[in-house]
DNA sequence: TTACTCATGTAACAAGTTACATGATTTA
DNA sequence: TAAATCATGTAACTTGTTACATGAGTAA
């Protein structure tokens, strides 16, 4: 009876079972490159990671024959059911997350009136240009990464009418 | 030159300066209650942050002759200047946070159908009544808590709206 | 041959979690 | 007076971070 996977465990099964990453390293890079996902891709978590989940049976682990000692993962069928439950744990998906937006956003009001005001613009201009980025690569990430991506501008646009609608209401 | 503050220290000190916060007991308390805020409120997590931010004058914390060592806590200058910029910190708040339902939403897809159906209702089901639970305590609030609740409400009826769409494109 | 990327891993550190310990005050 | 709440704090543990170390393959 262990106890169930935490959010990065999950996202490192997810990676190789429905990404096909095949090593740590691919792992590392696609936390590394995404936008939305939030972890640094840190060898440190990565990999500490993989080994628990690889010594708990549900990571099989193949280390190539080669000089270059990769090791290429694949879910055993214990690791996919983890998985399975991770994904489909309603309690956890629908929990608010870690948002340094919703909790700085009742502060703002509490700025001096002109520093409030160039925040406010300074928000406006960095949600424009991280929609704008997000929507010029969409087209070229896969079926996951892209759900994740739409989520992503959804949750922008919605802090960007927020922001009008204060900066309109001044 | 210290480097700047993390998540959790900016949102004590703001729990002290904008939500009169006196004690580090209140301060615990108002993490154990906020639905919008992420942090267990662990007493291992707020006193030690209280302590750092206290040795390194942003916090003066005047303990009170009473039997109950209770100490009153308020903001030196520093500490009023050093919130103000955590809370100007357009690179941070524009970031997506730590979203566990982004993290699933390219996985639901790969779920076997039924698993999935479920999945999806239980999610409906899940944010319809944390909608209706916030909308309950809006009024009850102060103003900051307020604002996070509102944009914690527009978040659901954002992955509400999402989910129902899939749920019609099956 | 120099530099970059692929690839794995450890060490020191930071900062959170739960669980426990202690004691005062208030309320049923 | 028993239980709940107020109040502070530590200890053991978990898991993330950065920085470093090592070495193979590849492209300029």
């Amino acid at each position: 009876m262990e106890k169930s996977l935490t959010e990065l465990e999950g996202a490192v099964l997810s990676e190789i079972h429905h990404r096909g990453k095949a090593t740590a390293f691919a792992v590392r890079r696609a936390f590394q490159v995404s936008p939305s996902v939030e972890w640094s891709g840190s060898a440190g978590a990565v990999y500490p990671a993989i080994k628990r989940l690889t010594s708990n049976g549900l990571i099989r682990s193949e280390t190539q024959n080669t000089a270059r000692k990769t090791s290429h993962l694949s879910l055993t069928p214990l690791g996919i059911a983890l998985l399975d439950d991770w994904v489909a744990d309603i309690g956890r998906a629908v929990g608010v997350g870690l948002d340094p937006f919703r909790l700085r956003s009742g502060l703002w009001a509490h700025l001096p009136t002109e520093r409030r005001q160039t925040a406010f613009l300074a928000l406006r201009d960095a949600l424009v240009s991280q929609i704008a980025e997000a929507e010029a690569y969409h087209a070229t990430l896969d079926a996951v990464e892209q759900r994740r991506t739409e989520l992503a501008m959804i949750l922008q646009r919605a802090r960007l009418q927020w922001v009008e609608r204060e900066l309109s209401a001044q």
